[in-house]
DNA sequence: CCGACGTCCTGCTAGC
DNA sequence: TGCTAGCAGGACGTCG
């Protein structure tokens, strides 16, 4: 009852409205306690992080990316990853604990933050100083969508000839993009997801820049996608699934046109386009010499 | 160097 | 009805 499986694959919006919903819970609140499950997250938290973090207030709640950054008062910080099927609660010490739950941080609030991870795709780690929350943030994401300038996007896509599905869920290339977002930004740039970075114009580089923005703050206001009735926990369900055009609807019409919408794989993930609106033009072949 | 692909992990579901 | 193979995917490692 607590507590039904969900689907959530958190990305930026989803990730954003968890850092909001969390943030007057934690914020100045003291961490007391680490309890520290027996399965390996990606990172298995190591025993000096609870040293570190016991004691400490929470300065602050941030995200970068798909990360959430929670800023402790000795400048020390937690990164967390949700993956897949990650989820923070705040809950009362008494509640029962579900199964997968690998952190539990009690407060001086007496709530408790828990962490539970289905598939542990998804990781908590400690930085000890922002010097090294910035180096590791710095190898793994490059700008945030709204601070990704049209020049920087452009010379990305020009500088590789992979295709654009692969290059927006690169991390490095632009932060914060996953499946769900990127086939729905592609769809309201009408382009291709198979259309190369390099065969990509200025006029559409902008298109899609534009269309990324667009969606992400679309579902930052619908607090992002969930599959499935949220119970419980302190999570509202997010509305966006309502709004998806093309993620999801493999073989339905497309709004736009009435096109089926196709579901094929690419860059080893599931990508849903319309082909009608997205149009795939193969790369022009020089006219043959002689 | 770059890009493609495999790996991790478990719950759900389609299909026999 | 019951079982099982296949699917879902973010980050990261490996291979060509």
């Amino acid at each position: 009852m607590p507590h039904c499986y969900n689907r959530v694959m958190p990305e930026l919006p989803e990730v954003e409205t968890v850092v909001r919903d969390l943030q007057p819970l934690l914020v100045s609140k003291c961490i007391v306690s680490v309890r520290v499950g027996k399965h390996k997250l990606r990172h298995p938290w190591k025993p000096r992080w609870t040293k570190r973090v016991t004691g400490r207030k929470v300065a602050a709640l941030r995200r970068r990316g798909k990360w959430i950054i929670i800023d402790l008062d000795n400048d020390s910080h937690l990164l967390a990853h949700l993956g897949m099927t990650g989820r923070f609660t705040v809950e009362p010490p008494e509640a029962k604990t579900g199964a997968h739950t690998h952190l539990i941080f009690t407060l001086d609030s007496g709530a408790q933050l828990r962490f539970r991870d289905v598939r542990r795709f998804g990781s908590v780690r400690h930085c000890a100083t922002s010097t090294e929350l910035e180096r590791e943030l710095a190898s793994k994401l490059g700008p945030e969508p709204w601070e990704l300038t049209p020049d920087r996007w452009l010379a990305s896509l020009k500088a590789t000839s992979r295709c654009l599905k692969a290059v927006l869920l690169d991390q490095h290339i632009v932060a914060g993009v996953g499946n769900i977002y990127a086939d729905e930004a592609l769809f309201a740039a009408r382009l291709a997801p198979r259309q190369r970075g390099r065969r990509t114009s200025p006029e559409q580089a902008e298109q899609l820049r534009l269309a990324i923005v667009a969606v992400l703050d679309r579902a930052i206001a619908a607090r992002g996608t969930t599959f499935r009735d949220y119970v419980g926990g302190n999570g509202q369900a997010g509305g966006f699934q309502h709004a998806l055009a093309v993620y999801g609807r493999a073989s339905e019409a497309c709004r736009e046109c009435g096109n089926e919408i196709r579901l094929t794989r690419l860059a080893g993930r599931s990508t849903h386009y319309c082909p009608n609106c997205q149009p795939f033009r193969r790369m022009q072949r020089r006219r043959a010499v002689s």
